[in-house]
DNA sequence: AATGCCGCTGAAATCGATATCAAAAACTTT
DNA sequence: AAAGTTTTTGATATCGATTTCAGCGGCATT
């Protein structure tokens, strides 16, 4: 069932057919009546493709992501994805999810942009330098970063305020006493890691505490990496009195190597983790956390503010920064007494 | 740059410019060079919509999959996503990936259908009886599903083999000399707790145990739901000495309440886990598990499944069963003595 | 030399919608 | 009643590809 045939069931040219299902105002009010009555009895519905040629809209937006061979899942993106989705379809659009192996990912973002299959790009996992963003810029095609990156031009984007959050978990620790914190993180060509680790030099300057880089540690972005970092960190002759964790699934590993090397966290050491254990953890909670909101809600947010750049709204306007918050669990403790 | 002006380019018409780029033999080898280099110089891809209203393919699959606002999310969901996507793309074609509230996801189901999305659905969480399921084999619309349901005629389906999983964990434990053991179970609406319950039946009867109602709890799929079931078994006058957990989700529940009875488990209890704990957790591999072959791979059969059904492929030969195994992780024992 | 066939190319129809512009119908105004 | 508006409808072009069918030139066959 196509336009032509319901138009001429109705008697009419599809053109006012059209227009009756689409709300134009210039349709005499029991033309749309019976056009719209006899669309659902017949079970029409427009050809989403044939609408996109026409229109040059093609109702979705794609977010390309790198899956690794290794990678474990990144436990949020998932709900991420949800929220997505779900503000995008009340918009009636579609998410288009591309994978790319990690050394061709720019070349998938070329053909997804010239072949015109998507209105719009979200970019997850900016990094500081960022060549896709780079691109799209270029090109003008529009898109939303999900993280700062360093571009010449204001875009849109979503981000956490990653240095204050983690300016947030140091400053607890060194109220409580400790000057000893070692810090472990994900790479830092990864723009969030790299600011938190601003936030935790911020952190220790604001107390007055000397940073040693020693007690910094990045590796992976695995549970293996974290408990490797962690056992380094055990080993330095002043070993560190309290722990930040940049990434929860790091924080999985450091967890694990901790109670190997008989420590048990919130009793003989302290720890932070930026963004809490992943909730399906039953004693998630259990852990002092710098708590990111709902990772559904930033999917949203991600939507809104693509929905915003395709309506035309100036980018400045476009740009979010969500504050986390410290969510103590009984692991931030003063140091013992020595 | 569209096809009309690249052939007005060349000095060619639009149609052997077509032919030349899809390879079509008729065309001259050496026109074809010609024109095949000037694509590549000026950057011309076909533009994906068009050639979807021209070929009436759209060249994508999609997927929709029940988000509810209370779902801590499938720590599996994702790996297949990838599977799937990763696939696909072997075959350019692409994945959509479209939310629904549960109690309108028929409804999102007719929607993708009739308006012409795309090519295939891939069908998630199955259900005994699945109206999802009958809608597209009445509408003759092409699915795969992941997981079995009760449908009149053959349909294209990927599975693993539950039941035999389910038994290989029951019978474990009755050669350990284990007499109550505990199911822990998913709603049994769901296909494969309903599938998986059987195993735990045939399992018993073939150790001669004789099945108590009382030691079979079946709830929602959360860890909360495990948690529940779990201390629902404990406060049996004769409590079990072994636990069998038909999901990992819930399971991480089950170990909870466990460890809140002040029970170790493989010390004080045995436990079994179908599908083992998210692998994400550093301490998965302690547990006892009944293991699925790796959700990537599944995810890739899924979509060679979908891409066999479009190539034509007769349904019967579209069936896959894999067969778990039982990968011990020290959590099965022998009860203790009494 | 006339005919037939093959290899290659192009004109035009098609996919199913929307958008533009023209025209018919209904209604006011003078 | 004629002229001018407003409302409503329709014919046709368009989006950018693919596909069908026709045609041209060259070569082989008779």
């Amino acid at each position: 069932m196509n336009l032509r045939q319901l138009a001429a069931h109705l008697q009419l040219s599809p053109t006012t057919v059209s227009r009756a299902l689409n709300g134009f105002p210039e349709v005499n009010a029991e033309t749309r009546e019976r056009v719209v009555e006899a669309a659902r009895q017949l079970g029409y519905r427009a050809n989403t493709v044939a609408r996109r040629l026409a229109t040059g809209k093609t109702d979705s937006i794609g977010i390309i992501y790198p899956f690794e061979p290794s990678d474990l899942g990144d436990p949020v993106f998932l709900d991420i994805i949800a929220g997505i989705t779900e503000r995008l379809g009340e918009a009636s659009m579609d998410l288009m999810i591309v994978s790319a192996a990690q050394e061709h990912e720019l070349d998938t973002y070329k053909r997804m942009v010239s072949a015109g299959r998507v209105d719009g790009l979200i970019v997850a996992r900016t990094q500081v330098q960022d060549p896709r963003l780079e691109y799209l810029q270029e090109k003008g095609f529009p898109f939303v970063a999900h993280g700062r990156s360093a571009l010449a031009d204001p875009y849109p984007w979503f981000d956490y305020d990653n240095e204050y959050g983690m300016r947030l978990a140091v400053e607890r620790l060194t109220t409580l006493g400790h000057q000893r914190i070692g810090l472990v993180s994900a790479p830092l060509s990864m723009n969030f890691a790299a600011q938190r680790r601003m936030g935790y030099l911020l952190g220790l300057n604001a107390a007055g505490v000397a940073v040693d880089p020693d007690y910094m540690v990045h590796g992976g972005l695995t549970p293996v990496d974290g408990a490797a970092a962690t056992r380094k960190l055990l080993a330095l002759p002043q070993r560190p009195t309290a722990l930040v964790v940049d990434n929860n699934v790091s924080a999985l590993g450091v967890i694990s190597a901790l109670r190997q090397a008989g420590l048990l966290p919130g009793h003989d050491i302290s720890i932070i983790v930026f963004g809490g254990l992943p909730a399906l953890l039953p004693d998630s909670a259990t852990v002092s956390a710098i708590m990111q909101p709902q990772a559904r809600q930033a999917g949203r947010t991600l939507a809104e503010l693509m929905l915003a750049r395709l309506a035309g709204e100036p980018t400045p306007s476009l740009n979010r920064l969500w504050k986390p918050e410290l969510v103590p669990g009984g692991t931030d403790l003063p140091p013992p007494r020595t």
